[in-house]
DNA sequence: TATGAATGAGGTTTCATTCAT
DNA sequence: CATGAATGAAACCTCATTCAT
């Protein structure tokens, strides 16, 4: 009887293989250059079988995205789990966006991919909503922090989602430099410029009473 | 001999009518999609020809960007021009990187290309430098004005490069928002987070006693 | 042991309802871009279903052919059953004729498809001869009223047979005219084009004296 | 200076050259069985090549198609050239289109697939008007040469241009006929068939006074 | 009977680049 | 300087069919 369940785990196995094996070459050769025939041929599988499991390379992407955001996510979470301080609270979720980004990078890739405007030409509107709604609710979590902090008197009265904003953005941007670590950023330490920018926006929106100790920084 | 810097100038001509061609095309059908034959074809010219003045694509993304990066330092600086207070300074500078982003858009996406990891891969060390050296010379810019700030006692005494990268990860950051603008930024205004988000900035750094007054926004 | 005919009635009915799917996605989208694995999952079967009431698609398409062989057989023999008049049997017979290609494009198509020579590369032999038997009751008929018509003194005694093939032929290919109703066919009246063209038949074949009244044309 | 000239002579011929082998592999294989890849392959170009002379398989066809009723229409006119009686010439053009069925299979057989509802799909309507343009030249012959008939009096006065259609339409299914001699024509001799059929329009239309020697058929 | 995963050759088309003229 | 024909690998995707369950 649990046959049928049992093909249903199987399928959903397998595409998680597929899933890896294009993790795997996106990360040595960049989206572009990962062709469907390649994602194929390494995970021992004919070409037809990869579009048995996804219905073309779009599909595949989608999928890619919402697993990175649902890892993120997870990541996002489990980092202010500990934490009671809403100043610690955002230092975590931005060290967990960090390590995200250098441990997963094909992950933060293909998110990137999705903020650049070939997606918009590349992606249906249906799929887009799919992929932001699952972005949406990280957004949602640093809101949250953000809430609680103006709750407990940490931050000032400023509107919690339009701030939970401008911190991913700043994030994200930051993050982003990497890529010129080896020519903008020479003689710069990328941690230190991601540790003052979280440190700026909580200076900013912090209240002068609250807590000042030096932020408990734990990866 | 004046025929010999003649023709200079003719080829710096048909450089430039190229990149404008090429940038249409950017724009209508995004960067993967866009190809040198067409790009030929739109320019009259051969393909034999377009060989002839560039040596490959990657030499043609290269020239986009700098002109991007170039016309970005142009709007930068033309900026701050008549502005006399730094925190005036900063926001004409990002307002300036908006509006940048708005109305070049094909190249603000060719910088995020840049920006990708693909870009890591798809070219050669040395054309990396040369591009970021344009890069350079816009957080020279910000770093100034910050610098400034800092002699005139406006911001606190920061690392000046160092806050000069945050505010432009920011900013950037910030920009790319607009991708999500049908999705999670619904019922968000893209310009007020744009305004808040220089606003914190500014705050952060500055000090207290210095001057309040409503930045005055210009485009 | 009924129970053997029914499950002989059931394969029957299944077979007719992949039919019906086949014909439906046919006249959608054309014959080569109808595939089995679209015929299968809007029959809401699973391939191995579907190969195992056809064995392979040619015989799908030979069913099809049958199955409209059929159809018209029926509204031929119907539509002479109230003629007494021979004359009035033929123009009953085009007008039957036109309407099934009107009213049952698909099958009209895949007769079409067989008068091709891509046929003949594409059927069996065997599978040909099946097909042309049904067809070939068609033609009977119009022989059959033919040489009555002769028997009775309303049309010259000529080879029943084989102005019973002219006549069909003509038919048809009046009626395939109607793919260049945009084009050739402009400002022409296709229906008075096939009304004179069997008027033209019958003028043809008729003796003088017999009945010149209008013909009666009920559909 | 005549080297551009000589070029374009040049590029003529290679489409031209394509044509053949894709005539070639037609007639061997069928129209749905032959493909780009094989043109190429036995035209020793490569795909990339094909596709500089061709921008798809569709302009391919049309092409073809194009080539097909020039060559109809070249047989026609010859055919009518040397004969001075009405009667005499529509049997001529009957026996030119016979003829062009006969020796010129693939082109026949792509005009075919132009009559068939797949076209209606495949094709964009530019292309057909473009096609449909060179068919009706063919159907002009036929309709002068009725109206010649009607002004000498060997003919009723029937609407020209519609007896042409019915005339063409006749004719073409006649030879449609052919890929049933092995079937349904069984001791049926399709030339009589064909004969008969042309006999028969011309009698519904000619005058009773008329020439009604023998037609003198040469091939 | 019924399923549906698997195949893999083959389909059309695009691409950056070269080179003889 | 300029041309544009030629390349051929590689892109994405579809197809009829099989077979273990």
């Amino acid at each position: 009887m649990g046959s049928k369940e049992r093909r249903e785990r199987e399928k959903e196995q397998r595409k998680s293989q597929i899933l890896d094996v294009a993790r795997e070459l996106l990360l040595e050769k960049g989206l572009q250059a990962t062709s469907i025939n390649q994602i194929a041929k390494r995970s021992e599988l004919s070409v037809g079988t990869f579009y048995f499991y996804y219905r073309s390379k779009e599909e595949l992407y989608v999928a890619l995205q919402q697993e990175g955001l649902d890892l993120l996510y997870g990541m996002t979470t489990a980092a202010i789990r500990r934490k009671r301080n809403p100043r610690a609270k955002i230092h975590a979720i931005a060290q967990a966006y960090l390590t995200f980004a250098e441990e997963h990078r094909s992950y933060f890739d293909i998110i990137n991919f999705f903020l650049n405007s070939s997606s918009e030409i590349f992606f249906s509107e249906q799929l887009k909503e799919q992929v932001d709604e699952h972005g949406n609710r990280i957004v949602d979590v640093l809101a949250n922090v953000i809430a609680d902090g103006i709750r407990s008197g940490d931050f000032r009265p400023v509107p919690a989602k339009r701030y939970a904003l401008i911190l991913w953005a700043m994030i994200h941007g930051v993050t982003q430099l990497r890529k010129l670590r080896h020519t903008i950023l020479r003689g710069e330490d990328l941690h230190k410029i991601y540790t003052d920018a979280v440190g700026l926006f909580i200076d900013a929106i912090g209240t002068a009473g609250a807590g000042q100790e030096a932020p408990t920084l734990d990866t």
